[in-house]
DNA sequence: GAGTGGATTTCGCAT
DNA sequence: ATGCGAAGTCCACTC
């Protein structure tokens, strides 16, 4: 890490060049204008504000309120920086769609260089697990007068399943995809559901259960004569939020 | 301005408080845990992260790559900070939703209170001039086989007007609003419309052109009889940008 | 206060 | 590569 408080510009310069230069976070905190054109253009007087500058080459310049960034780019930004009429010019430059980020620092408050080591994978709830969870919870989001039998155990990786009978005791197969599901999703319960069909008696029913369905999937499962019923994790989230507290009732 | 490097928890907590107490930005680099809880749930594991805590409450988690964060809050965020197990957490409260964003830092790399002033008001292009320039440049963005005439000065601060010829060379005035235009707005055109009526031919058509149209504007105009034709600001600046570099031909 | 639609949306997945 | 739809979307504005 290297960071210089109240850095002359040229000091700035050397901490923004040698973070480019071996693909690290850099860090800026001063007095700038900051110009952007592309499929838009906007323009921003001077003012203090932070910028950073990612390994991948996204840019963030925040002000000192609001969530948002005032200007930005996604990543994959190339860089020119350069001392011009003693200001310090930075300049991301994104190929397509071709657009020009502009920093024009008065002066550095603080400049850093970071070397950030982050390899944590990022888990966002619910889980399927959590909505397989949510199922056994709350039955009737399948629909109404159905019951669990058993949660199963994924037959792929990825894939989360719960058995159980519908009102008039047909076998049902639910199938969870924690987001859009594509064709290769409902084949997987189809494949599943053979299985079955196969072992036991022809007369079950699947039952798959995703936020979405991508159109092929839908068609694929029009065809197979599967059924759906949307469900997101979100929806999920919230459901055992509000029932946390209760026991999950495990079923034979 | 308030910096402090390799700082032990403690000396990291009182810039914290001290941030929080002063309405400050808080910037915070180091080690941690992130774990989120409300409308969804996320959890991540011990990494190298930034941590922006603005003056309005707003907290950015941002990890070594991409533009988005890893974890936030929006504006309005209450706090709770101390030391637990050598361990500091920070705790952003978000009312409503109810949301709690928890960050527990191993270790702090860089902690800052930073003295953002920032005045200067963002300006987002195109403006309704260009907008009007757009028009004049591509016409058939009002309707095939429209011919502009001339382009008018402002009626009252905020507008801009084009006049010109349909195809079957009844007379077009066009209103351009740059963002969702209220019925104040199509009240103006009405107004400049009944004045050129009562001056000339009653034969006078008016189009507005905005991004969008509020309910009760799009209702009004619907009862005035008036026309609408979908117009943004970023569109124009495409339009713009690609045609960038012919001239722009001017009519009397 | 709830609902609606835009965004320099970004991001991911299907086509 | 292109395009469509979701997002913990956020935000601004209408009702």
């Amino acid at each position: 890490m290297n960071v210089i408080v109240d850095p002359e510009l040229q000091s700035a310069l050397e901490i923004v060049k040698g973070a480019h230069a071996q693909r690290k976070t850099l860090l800026l905190v001063g007095a700038c204008r900051v110009d952007y054109k592309g499929r838009a253009e906007s323009k921003l007087g001077l003012g203090d504000r932070i910028l950073i500058v990612k390994e991948d080459g996204a840019v963030l310049v925040h002000r000192p309120t609001g969530y948002e960034p005032v200007n930005w780019q996604p990543g994959g930004c190339m860089f020119s920086t350069q001392l011009v009429d003693d200001k310090l010019v930075i300049r991301a430059i994104r190929p397509k769609p071709h657009e020009t980020l502009t920093l024009t620092f008065k002066k550095v408050n603080l400049a850093a260089q970071l070397d950030l080591t982050d390899r944590s994978a990022f888990e966002l709830y619910a889980t399927e697990e959590e909505m397989q969870e949510t199922i056994l919870l709350d039955p009737s989001l399948v629909e109404p007068g159905f019951r669990p039998i058993a949660p199963e155990k994924r037959v792929k990786p990825g894939f989360m399943d719960v058995y159980g009978m519908d009102r008039s005791g047909t076998p049902v197969v639910i199938e969870i995809k924690r987001k859009t599901a594509g064709r290769e999703a409902v084949l997987q319960l189809w494949k599943y559901l053979q299985e079955l069909r196969s072992q036991k008696t022809a007369n079950i029913r699947g039952i798959f259960m995703a936020p979405k369905l991508a159109k092929g999937a839908q068609r694929l499962l029009e065809t197979l004569k599967l059924e759906y019923k949307p469900l997101s994790p979100k929806r999920c989230a919230e459901i055992l939020n509000k029932e946390k507290g209760r026991k999950l009732l495990r079923y034979l």
